[in-house]
DNA sequence: CGTTTTTGTGCAATCGATTGTACAAGATTT
DNA sequence: AAATCTTGTACAATCGATTGCACAAAAACG
């Protein structure tokens, strides 16, 4: 149990020189001549000396450290997106702080205290559920706190953000539905504040438009997007006339909840009922049939979005024009609606 | 964009007063009067003070942060943990810096070194697959860092833990298919090295024996735990003699390529052939037929090994009895393993 | 009333790294 | 040889909070 950490000091002492210098040897400060630097850095060598990141944090200001908050980390997506933000991070020299908000505002807003009092560089999130109201974000992001949206963006303030295309994920959905010879299609949507789930029903509106079919509001119903809410769905759907012959669903764990509940009723998926799902979860996979969905490329959203922040505070010439990066989503056409064999 | 942060000299200047009484004032040092120290919580409400934990942290040399390392982030037993860590941390005022492997030791290394810059108050891990060594453990163990594991735990280190109970979860699912029945039952295993495998391993023969039934080494059958490995590990009891009867996988996804390649040769499950996974992935509700496996309790290690450390560094009076807590795993008996209806 | 104790506050050092400024010695220019 | 520039290093302040020590004023005591 020795003294824990050497210092730019220790290796002061023992080069009998003074601190500063020995931190700008370390930083190959040009003034330094070649002998000093040389000594300098096989003595920190030899001691395995590591730079304090609380005092040069605390000095410079810049915690090289980024907050991310989601709804939950244990949700398939969201710990995709972590780990592709976590490898561009890590290897740029940043740590992640991340917090949970459980899509409750009130956590919300006590992580973003936290990760402010924490002096984060910058703050990468998804809002919440509950977020209606955005007042909490802009007085952070006037403060000059770097903001960044992924996923659920928050569109009124200004703010770089990486999404996909929901809307032509579902568009594209939808029109394979179509192409399949389904016809009466019913939107199992999702909560109508999130730009997300608008994005998707506003996809699932424009194919029907396109292929000539009408919509009808009783068409969309939206539920809470667990096998529950899929069964829930099912019921209502069961009571439409003409009766549906597929459901394009905002998730896919409503998919399931419409899956199980469309095998308990008898019918029989792809041939009596097509079903496509949203987030292409892992068990869209193994499901039987196996589930038509919309991958979101989580991976690659992490990496973008912390990509665009490394990319911001490098230049960090304060002009910084604010990027809002769409990608295309990939559709994944699995047995569940596939009636041409 | 005005200046940042408030401090504890804005305060006092703007009271007359010290830096030095307003700090005191803030943590209700008893020699404060009771006027001043009212004075100066009024202001800091006031201007919403929040102390700069770098500062705070670089002084009393705790940082407030623990730092916590996983083979990777997205994989739902790893997710689950650290969604159960982060509420029992974030309540406790930690934040948690997460590192992840992706299975390799040099990934490790790189991430201890990490996080003992980032002077963490402790690191909380679980070892990657590739770890055979310990001496970079032993290392910083030795230095007085704080050290816990969870899941895959490194016995040769005194350090705190918490784990499930492998060796068990193992034996209840043997134990179960024999009670169903089945006779001839082999173990796809993983990695020996592992501890965690080793323990299922354990179980596995511990039901054998008990019920009488002699175990052959051909019948452990070891490959990587994904579906190509459960394929792998069908195709090689396919030429057993006698056949197999059910297979106890180490691993939920092994067990899926072993009912896909099942499904494929036209055998019956649960009929024909029984089959137990391990980890109870979200997925195995959802299989067809639905996935008999054994529940890790995520959450609850990462809410317990979570406590574990705060009852360490709240007492903190060096004599840390290393505790080890095994919990108990939960058998979850679906359809993949039900010969008897 | 003089002495001791208690109360309330300020000073200054500290944590470890960074950085503007000063300054001496050596090198270059005129 | 004098003037100027370059090079190499040290000093001291700074980031913001914390804390041991000092000390004056007030209170309690004999």
């Amino acid at each position: 149990m020795k003294k824990q950490h050497v210092t730019i000091h220790d290796i002061a002492r023992e080069l009998n020189i003074s601190a500063s210098t020995v931190s700008r040897a370390l930083h190959n400060h040009p003034r330094i001549s070649r002998a000093t630097r040389e000594a300098v850095q096989q003595l920190a060598l030899k001691y395995n000396y590591q730079p304090n990141v609380m005092a040069s944090s605390l000095r410079k200001g810049r915690s090289k450290t980024v907050g991310v908050i989601v709804p939950r980390i244990n949700r398939n997506f969201f710990a995709n997106v972590i780990g592709g933000m976590e490898e561009v991070l890590t290897s740029a020299g940043y740590h992640m702080i991340i917090c949970q908000t459980l899509e409750k505002v009130n956590h919300e807003m006590f992580a973003l205290r936290t990760l402010v009092n924490a002096r984060v560089d910058a703050i990468i999130m998804s809002i919440s559920m509950e977020t209606k109201d955005h007042e909490h974000l802009r007085i952070l992001v006037d403060k000059g706190i770097r903001m960044f949206f992924f996923d659920r963006i928050c569109e009124e303030i200004r703010a770089g953000s990486v999404a996909i295309d929901d809307r032509l994920g579902a568009y594209q959905s939808v029109r394979h539905l179509l192409d399949q010879g389904y016809r009466n299609i019913v939107h199992v949507a999702g909560a109508g504040h999130i730009n997300i789930y608008r994005a998707r029903k506003q996809g699932y509106l424009e194919a029907l438009r396109e292929a000539g079919i009408p919509d009808r509001d009783s068409w969309i119903i939206e539920e809470s997007l667990i096998p529950e809410g899929g069964k829930a769905a099912f019921e209502i759907g069961m009571k439409l006339a003409p009766r549906p012959d597929a459901y394009f669903c905002a998730g896919d764990y409503a998919a399931l909840g419409i899956l199980q509940a469309a095998r308990n009723r008898g019918l029989k998926v792809p041939d009596d009922l097509g079903i496509t799902g949203f987030a292409n979860e892992p068990f869209t996979e193994f499901t039987e049939p196996s589930m038509t969905t919309v991958d979101q490329r989580a991976g690659e959203m992490g990496v973008m979005v912390a990509d665009m922040f490394l990319k911001d505070v490098d230049q960090s010439d304060g002009a910084n024009p604010v990027e809002r990066i769409m990608l295309k989503p990939e559709l994944i056409i699995r047995n569940s609606s596939m009636l041409n064999k």
